[in-house]
DNA sequence: ATAAAACTTTACATCTTTGTAATGTTTTTG
DNA sequence: CAAAAACATTACAAAGATGTAAAGTTTTAT
């Protein structure tokens, strides 16, 4: 279970975009320099981006890419989605890489079902994050990054609480 | 982003044992007809879980494969970082595939921050989910498995809880 | 108009992941 | 002790992900 490289850097490609605001505008050179990635490589991100309609490309002498919309509207979930599809293969047991035609777990799979609620926890959680916390959390320099506080303290407790409390008593 | 099929096929292998319980054995070509996976390929991923101290092996003619600790003491955590390593790329901007010789970011990295929050997220809901859990849940069979209520109701609120409250205040 | 700057698209080489094949080693049973 | 059953290991073929290269299209400035 891992992030893609193309999710990774097309989330740092958007951000740049993000940081320039709606009515900013940077070029594939702009960026790949700014983010040290080589601009072909950057031309193929910002493509999957704009054809997933979260930038817009000016083409031309004067033209470069623009954000869609304010940051503070676009969450992480919608990102994450456009460069690296869906969190769970949606045809789970029916594409079966197996001996057999289909899973043999179709009708009673119990793997299916805690995969699913690991990837609805895990799009909860990036469909409550937006770029603008990201780049609000860029601009801190504090030394401690909030998501390190997060870590090592606070929210786990609560999390934990939701796990014992709501989740196992359920099952 | 998406679950490994490695981690998929493995965590059922290791499923099929955890139902015998400690005591019990299952041979390859069991499991393998079992999970409808060819007899290589189960090999392989019993292989693994082996070296991950998981499960343990009997060679000859009586021998097979058995869990090496009750199914409600393995968490998902552990079988997931066994079969497929860690979430995030431990050296995120130290090895970079971009141009430059690191990332630009290694100082000052936004995107390694969230993507630190997030690996931290799953990490804690697969480390209070065990295959205990798992088991039971598939032999409810209520039509209705407590994943489809925690995705539907419950769990959802108070998470967003966290979120919003916890986690934006920090921001 | 024409050249430069910038986006677009397609093709391709490389690396990793997936799954198979084949061969070797160990233990039991007759 | 020899054959069968079962685990162990290594090598390899196929598919997918990654990143590059090259040629094409659009707009602007001169």
């Amino acid at each position: 279970m891992r992030i893609s490289s193309l999710e990774e850097y097309g989330l740092r490609c958007l951000l740049a975009l993000a940081r320039e605001g709606c009515e900013g505008q940077l070029s594939i050179t702009d960026i790949a320099e700014m983010e040290g990635l080589s601009v072909p490589y950057t031309s193929k991100l910002l493509s999957i981006l704009r054809k997933s309609d979260l930038v817009s490309a000016v083409r031309g002498r004067k033209g470069g890419f623009c954000i869609k919309r304010k940051p503070d509207e676009i969450t992480l979930l919608e990102v994450i989605t456009a460069l690296g599809g869906p969190l769970i293969n949606p045809d789970h047991c029916s594409k079966f890489s197996g001996k057999l035609d289909t899973c043999v777990h179709v009708d009673s799979c119990s793997v299916h079902g805690v995969l699913d609620t690991l990837a609805g926890t895990i799009e909860l959680f990036l469909s409550k994050t937006t770029l603008q916390d990201l780049i609000e959390q860029g601009n801190r320099q504090t030394g401690f990054t909030p998501a390190d506080t997060l870590l090592t303290g606070g929210i786990q407790d609560s999390t934990k609480e939701i796990n014992t409390l709501d989740y196992k008593e359920r099952l």
